[in-house]
DNA sequence: CAGTTTATGTCAGTGTTGTTGACATTCCAA
DNA sequence: TTGGAATGTCAACAACACTGACATAAACTG
């Protein structure tokens, strides 16, 4: 095993920053941070006795309204009956509306519900708070570079995924 | 609930950085980055029928040998007995030894096995191309942006303790 | 020394979230 | 029209988190 420094041989160029201690660090503070970024909803969920597979329906439906069942699996990369699970307690609730597809009827187009919307909303702020703190600590530069290696660390199905949100969105 | 800008005043620098919108990308981003980071280990553990709860206990375990149960509870975040739980089976199958303190025999002093060193170091061989990937592609000023932003997501003591191991480990 | 606190482990029970398997419905194409 | 593919639902099970209660041993405190 290669020990202090990478095997990608080393080139005139300053790679320091890819010793292994280096991308460790890196690796302790991904699952630092997730943590970080996932708590604020968290203390939310239990409270409704929800967790983070209703969160991210709940956003990802937010984000595409009129998703399918099968847009949303492929998002969120779970099977068919996780989602649907959570979905069930979701519609069950009255968060989520679930509209046969009028194209094609096997579809199930999902949308929030007022009360879903406003689930949503509070969820979102509250990790966007935390967001929007980080971000204005370490400033738009250091923004820019947690993106860029971000979207890096991602599988090509991902990318695209992400990719695409990013189109509608913007 | 206020939309496309934050609301802690629009100055004049720029803070376009900091609009919902942005937010909401940063938000994805680290979702499916997540999902990446874990998506290699994950792989290896599957076959050994293990789980992430086992990765992040051997993780720490060989980052700081000899450490104490107690000690690895307040890193990890979890409960005692789900610890326990991950620790009997990772004792029972030989990746990791416990012995009794010398100077305090309640605690018990955790150590990798050389077969439980070997798994270590394929799992974060593994976590680590990825990493070194991302970084090579995003660049070193793109990975301090990135530590950085990382860092200002934590809670104070996920700070906390990200620093000692940094102390430790540098 | 007696009583309390600390460190660890265990048992039982529960909830969320992932999995696979089986099945119903709908669409489409041979 | 019949068979296969796509879509979604229900049931059962496993992993892993949680709480609560309790046991043991060692350390600390007055």
């Amino acid at each position: 095993m290669p020990e202090g420094r990478t095997g990608q041989g080393y080139s005139g160029e300053s790679l320091l920053f890819l010793t292994d201690e280096q991308l460790r660090q890196g690796i302790e503070a991904m699952f630092f941070a997730y943590r970080g970024f996932t708590a604020d909803p968290d203390r939310i969920l239990a409270e409704l006795s929800y967790g983070r597979a209703h969160h991210r329906a709940i956003h990802f439906i937010n984000r595409s309204p009129g998703t399918t069942v099968n847009n949303l699996l492929s998002i969120l990369g779970v099977t068919k009956q996780s989602l649907n699970r959570v979905l069930r307690t979701l519609i069950g609730d009255g968060l989520v509306e679930s509209k046969v597809g009028e194209l094609d009827k096997r579809e199930r187009h999902l949308y929030l519900t007022d009360q879903g919307a406003a689930l949503e909303a509070t969820l979102s702020d509250a990790q966007r708070a935390r967001m929007r703190a980080a971000y204005k600590d370490a400033g738009p530069e250091a923004v820019q570079g947690f993106k860029k290696v971000l979207e890096a660390m991602m599988d090509a199905d991902m990318r695209r995924a992400y990719a695409k949100l990013r189109e509608t969105g913007a």
